[in-house]
DNA sequence: TAACATT
């Protein structure tokens, strides 16, 4: 009698499982076979595919590995415009890996300039303890190099250079092993130490970095840090973020691969990639990594809300979990933010990357990343859920009176080089933090509807509006930096 | 570079 999984649950039957190589692929009922496929199948992300296959199309050319047991093509949820990628499980883990091995990066499908990617989808292979940045690759390394350099120390499962639009290596690559082991062991022999000779032909050489990729949280985590370190607010993390600053260089090429791996073609990662457009403290670095041509405002305010971490306080939730920021907050919406009031310094200029000139100090504070966390997180969650979605939240507090313009002299901003794709909610969320805003506007162009670049924050208090003029002018986002100013006043520059 | 509550 044969034990068949379904859905999880083992049972034991009397039906029939078909089978090639001793496994089950199908329960037989009678006429009909109910697609089975094993407990350890793979479930592969294809990639490069041309945006005019469907499932129909595909299917031939998978099927030759074995019987499909799921076959989707990833759609965009709003448009439903093909994404040129897709999730393909086979009943049989073999034929996966057969597939792998027969298409993966072997041919270019008509109208793509690059080559198929059949592997493992990211949501496979629990765990990236046994996945590696490699960084400092020379660029002329290509994918097989970089496997010779590390397939004595294990099986290699995945190894992908990363690449630019242009096909050009950004000199390096994620190298995934079959275990922890072999990773650690490739680390072990492999980081700090040179990068093959034939990379650097006049014999400039720099040492290779080889680390376990960050996985999404450390990923989310570290925007923060940015965010967080660019906005100085947290007082008590200018301290942390001195420390963080010190991961330097390895840790910034690790993001720079991550974030755009993430943005080829990574479909298993979009729903992460999502959640941090959600939250506007995650968008903000986002665009400092200049990635904000991919931010999908629809995707901002129709997506369903899911914290990034579990951590986030509901909207319009008063959170006792964090009362050193929370309950200030009542109060200006930011105590602990006007100057002269902490002992800390004020006028420090707002350094990007997250690179604090400051060196690391010995943190004190019991568990400041975690509060400071919350409270992001807090200050997050919170904008996000109204702006025009009011009306899918009808039980959200009418706290945003949208007619309201202007505040009272001194309380209304004036912000220049806004990223092109902030609208009102945007620049909502970057100020919220400083106070209670009554109002945030992007200027759009009539005829185009694309916005100005420039907008207008009003607060319900002057002390606010500097505190936003402190933090936030010059604070760099791309290639630009913030002009925030108090507003003219309406007869400025009037003669008379 | 410019830019300050619009149609």
């Amino acid at each position: 009698m044969a034990t068949v999984t379904v859905n999880g649950v083992q049972q034991e039957n009397g039906f029939s499982t078909t089978n090639s190589a001793g496994r089950m692929n199908g329960l037989v009922i009678g006429q009909n076979t109910i697609p089975m496929k094993d407990h350890d199948a793979i479930k592969l992300f294809i990639g490069q595919i041309p945006r005019n296959l469907e499932e129909k199309d595909l299917k031939p050319l998978f099927e030759e590995f074995g019987k499909i047991y799921e076959l989707t093509v990833l759609k965009d949820r709003f448009t439903g415009m093909h994404k040129g990628c897709a999730f393909l499980t086979y009943c049989a883990r073999e034929s996966a890996l057969k597939a792998q091995s027969a298409l993966h990066e072997q041919k270019t499908l008509p109208g793509m300039n690059r080559p198929i990617q059949v592997k493992p989808a990211d949501s496979e292979g629990r765990g990236e303890d046994r996945k590696l940045f490699v960084g400092m690759l020379g660029k002329q390394q290509s994918e097989e190099d970089v496997r010779r350099l590390f397939e004595t120390f294990g099986q290699i499962e995945e190894c992908t250079v990363l690449r630019g639009p242009d096909g050009a290596s950004k000199g390096c690559a994620f190298v995934k092993f079959s275990s922890h082991a072999e990773a650690q062991a490739a680390i072990n022999s492999l980081h700090g130490g040179q990068t093959m000779p034939c990379a650097y032909p006049q014999g400039a050489s720099s040492s290779l970095v080889v680390k376990f990729a960050d996985t999404d949280k450390e990923r989310t985590l570290r925007r923060m840090h940015q965010m967080a370190g660019q906005l100085g607010i947290f007082s008590p993390m200018t301290i942390q973020f001195g420390a963080y600053g010190a991961y330097s260089h390895a840790v910034s090429l690790g993001s720079t691969g991550e974030e755009t791996q993430m943005m080829q073609q990574q479909a298993a990662l979009m729903a992460a990639t999502q959640n941090s457009y959600l939250n506007p403290m995650a968008a903000i670095a986002a665009a400092q990594m200049q990635q904000m041509a991919a931010f999908n405002v629809n995707g901002l305010v129709a997506a369903p809300m899911t914290p990034s971490s579990g951590t986030s306080t509901p909207p319009g939730i008063n959170s006792t979990a964090v009362p050193s920021l929370a309950a200030p907050m009542g109060v200006n919406g930011f105590a602990s933010l006007p100057p002269q009031t902490n002992g800390q310094p004020t006028n420090e200029p707002i350094y990007t990357n997250g690179i604090h000139p400051y060196p690391a100090q010995s943190p004190t504070v019991s568990d400041p990343l975690q509060q400071a966390y919350a409270g992001v997180q807090h200050y997050a969650a919170y904008p996000a859920a109204y702006a025009p979605i009011s009306q899918a939240f009808p039980q959200q507090p009418a706290i945003i009176p949208q007619q309201q313009r202007e505040g009272p002299e001194g309380c209304n901003l004036f912000i220049y080089h806004l990223p092109q794709e902030f609208g009102d909610a945007e620049l909502m969320q970057m100020f919220l933090p400083f106070g209670n805003v009554i109002s945030a506007k992007v200027f759009v162009d009539r005829a185009t509807n694309q916005s100005k670049c420039f907008g207008f924050v009003s607060f319900d208090n002057p002390s606010s509006a500097q505190a936003a003029i402190q933090a936030m002018n010059g604070f760099q986002i791309g290639m630009k930096r913030l002009k925030v100013q108090l507003k003219r006043p309406k007869d400025a520059n009037r003669p008379y």
